[in-house]
DNA sequence: TACGCGTGTCGAACCGGTTCGATAAGCGGC
DNA sequence: GCCGCTTATCGAACCGGTTCGACACGCGTA
């Protein structure tokens, strides 16, 4: 690889001119501009970053922290976000935390150490959980899905409460009467926020809500089916369930089956987020979707908003929330 | 952040003396040791990991480069590779190709800049494609999934070919004659062994496989779909499906539900590759799984086994075939 | 003619480490 | 008492950029 100053060598000017011309173009001559610019050519010259990072004390990365990397909501977040930071001239640097406060607390010091140049993450833990390790962070960073009380920061999201309050309206509105939650893990801030909009559409709709069957499934798939065996075999049975998540629906829908519960003669199902392979699970469960692409763009521009100001501009704090589709599909039908 | 020199200074060395405790601790007095080590201690010090690299030629960093990070495959992947690179203390720049030779070319330069210390590359297009990028890479890196000719690396994948014998196995002894096989992308080295697979057990087992009912699907559900669509609905159409992944299983599913074909009962479906939320896709469908985390493990040892090696140590390339295992379900049955 | 100013370029310091060659101290052997 | 060897430490060069202050030059003005 060449270095500035092989160009230099070759322009026959200055290493710190070669830097001018690279960095600030219009305070160098044009005719010097050129020199340079050929040389530059010529040798094959492109600036090492790491000596810029050095440097500049920042470097030309991004960082991306979430609590699971194999939930396809993630995935599918990752790669706009790589597309947005690639267009940008940055690479990802992506980590998962397996949802421990502790993991995420190291993460984000490597990210640091290593001068990212802003990061994207998705906060684990309860929404009253330690926050210091975010709050002190040097660079600017946007917290995403997942709110945390406490930390003054950009927050890009998904109406949580809405999405529910969308499906339940649904249910209502098809004349069910008697409808089961199976909630996310609760103190988790998208688990109350959908609990929330749950209960307050049921509250304002005059349907009463029976705590007995709004439970924790804990955004898992085995307490999802776990729960919904309980429900379902219980006395005074839902005649509709409300997953807070996919993995949740996946596992009501498969203990439905197992007890031979035709969904949706007998239950009807919805569930917040989308179901990946959604076309070939029968029936084609209701759900409220979050629009990832736009969250990952909002997040994206959010982050180099901060990334590309100058040094010391103040940039007010943005919350933005995006609302939900509804995508109605065979699992939810009138009760019997 | 503290630097060496305020370790130095506050253990009353040299910086030098400090770099070499913290490298090689035995070449220095056990004395000086712990007053380093104190001093070091009482600044909360720890190098600066772009110094590091700047002189080292070499940061702490690993590139994962594959064509599609939304395929769970890949993020189940990523995540063991994530936690494995993290407890050899390195952080993980990862990114997508789109299956874009071009961008796979434009990320490795990225990476190189980077100085990352190792790539893990998951190269994209055929065969025979251009592989000059991948040659001339100045660091260690490892090939998965995909194999690439005229590439002396490490490789890991699975056994594809087995993966479809283990498939098409299965469906000959329950008495199947007349398969069809729903191929991959054709050029792709994983799809032409899988094709090979099948191709080669049904010679063995004295079954005619007929060249009009192995199509290509492109690893692509609408291609899946259509094709399925197009077969179940010809003349003669065959009594079993291999598809050779599972988004094309998936697709291939959907069609025959759509087409009212009963799936065993009337046609059986067989694929490779796990189908996420398998429990739940009636039937669940029967699948020659590439084991994962064995796949996962094996690379980043391939990798860090050059990366730790001492500089000029010749380390014999190694190919690592792992067999894939078959996971039965309800989607294969006698033909009618 | 002398002065001040704007423009373009340059040398040198610096970012924070690693590493090589030099040096000094300690010690045993002759 | 001196030589040579080992061991511990240090100073300085270096990795490859960025940036600040200095300086030379040409020009318009007093």
């Amino acid at each position: 690889m060449s270095t500035i100053r092989d160009v230099a060598r070759l322009a026959g000017v200055s290493i710190s001119t070669v830097s001018l011309t690279l960095n600030t173009p219009e305070r160098v001559a044009t005719e010097t501009r050129r020199k340079v610019a050929e040389a530059a050519e010529a040798v094959g010259y492109s600036a090492d970053p790491i000596a810029q990072s050095l440097k500049r004390g920042r470097s030309r990365l991004i960082g991306m922290v979430v609590s699971d990397i194999t939930n396809p909501f993630f995935g599918r977040f990752l790669q706009e976000i790589e597309r947005h930071a690639m267009a940008a001239d940055h690479l990802v640097i992506v980590s998962d935390t397996s949802s421990q406060i502790r993991n995420e607390i190291a993460i984000l010091r490597h990210l640091a150490a290593q001068r990212v140049s802003g990061i994207l993450l998705q906060p684990t833990g309860p929404m009253t959980g330690p926050s210091d390790h975010i709050r002190q962070l040097s660079m600017p960073f946007v917290l995403f899905d997942h709110r945390l009380d406490g930390v003054e920061s950009d927050f890009v999201g998904a109406d949580n409460a809405l999405a529910s309050s969308m499906l339940t309206e649904h249910l209502i509105r098809l004349g069910h009467r008697r409808i089961a939650f199976l909630g996310g893990t609760s103190g988790l801030y998208t688990a109350e926020e959908r609990k929330r909009g749950f209960l307050a559409t049921m509250a304002a709709s005059g349907v009463p809500a029976d705590p007995a069957i709004v439970v924790d499934a804990r955004y898992d798939g085995r307490h999802g089916y776990e729960q919904t065996m309980r429900l379902m075999t219980g006395p005074d049975r839902p005649t509709a369930l409300i997953a807070a998540s996919n993995v949740i629906a996946l596992g009501a829908l498969q203990a439905c089956n197992e007890l031979g519960i035709a969904c949706p003669a007998e239950v009807s199902l919805a569930g917040i987020d989308d179901v990946p392979w959604a076309a070939v699970v029968q029936p084609r469960i209701t759900t409220a979707v979050q629009p990832i692409e736009d969250l990952a763009r909002t997040a994206s521009e959010l982050l180099m908003r901060r990334i590309t100001a100058p040094p010391g501009t103040v940039i007010d704090r943005s919350e933005i929330i995006l609302a939900p589709e509804i995508r109605l599909g065979g699992s939810t039908a009138r009760p019997a």
